[in-house]
DNA sequence: CCCGTGATTTAT
DNA sequence: TAAATCACGGGG
């Protein structure tokens, strides 16, 4: 039995690069569906332009990013998605790790249902959006504590971050209206998994 | 490339 | 009250 991940009081760079490779959990209804975490980006809070707490803005829909970390941030965005993201940090500080690409392992036949739009397993939870839809998360979960709930968790895998050789890190997927903050290397994959969002090809594999 | 879709935020 | 925005995805 995988123990539940618990080391959410990081910066969100350290925990981005420490989520890869774990495993995000949801029961509903009695069933597991999970997959291997393959894609984050980092949110690094009021100075961060491109962060929903960029500024100090705090309102009702980002009101759970000031949390401490261990929290869910489920947001619903462009009129039909979910996203969501695990706070990180300490109370107030508004610093998460936004979860982008799973590699689906169990529950599959839920996730098709969910997914219809899926043609092949890598896509069904290929996108931040695929895998809230293909996962059942919603804003329910938003302000979940992943410490403590039931239905939603993420479990670790393995002790350590993955090595560096085998993460890649570019920018962040669609926040080219955050100037300078767009282009810094924020957005963290599994090198070569197919399951991350984005174009295909993800660099080379790192030779000896 | 283009657009659906609607809550949320910002401007008036 | 109205307009603009949006951490997206699917289809050409």
């Amino acid at each position: 039995m995988a123990e539940r991940f618990a080391d959410f009081a990081l910066d969100p760079i350290t925990l981005a690069r420490r989520l890869l490779g774990q495993r995000l959990v949801r029961v509903q209804g009695g069933r597991r569906l999970a997959g291997r975490i393959v894609e984050v980006e980092a949110y690094l809070g009021a100075r961060d332009r491109a962060a929903h707490s960029y500024g100090g803005r705090r309102t009702q829909r980002n009101a759970s990013m000031y949390l401490e970390g261990g929290h869910a941030y489920v947001y619903f965005v462009y009129g039909m998605h979910y996203c969501m993201n695990v706070v990180c940090g300490r109370a107030d500080e508004a610093v998460a790790v936004l979860i982008r690409a799973l590699e689906p392992s169990e529950g599959l036949d839920e996730m098709v249902r969910r997914r219809p739009a899926a043609r092949r397993e890598t896509d069904l939870c290929r996108g931040p959006a695929c895998l809230t839809a293909a996962l059942g998360v919603d804003r329910a979960l938003d302000g979940t504590d992943l410490r403590r709930d039931r239905g939603l968790w993420i479990e670790r895998l393995r002790k350590r971050a993955l090595p560096a050789r085998e993460i890649v890190a570019t920018p962040r997927i669609g926040v080219d209206y955050a100037a300078t903050w767009s282009h810094k290397p924020l957005r963290f994959l599994i090198r070569g998994n197919p399951c991350v969002s984005g174009k295909r090809v993800q660099g080379r594999v790192a030779r000896s």
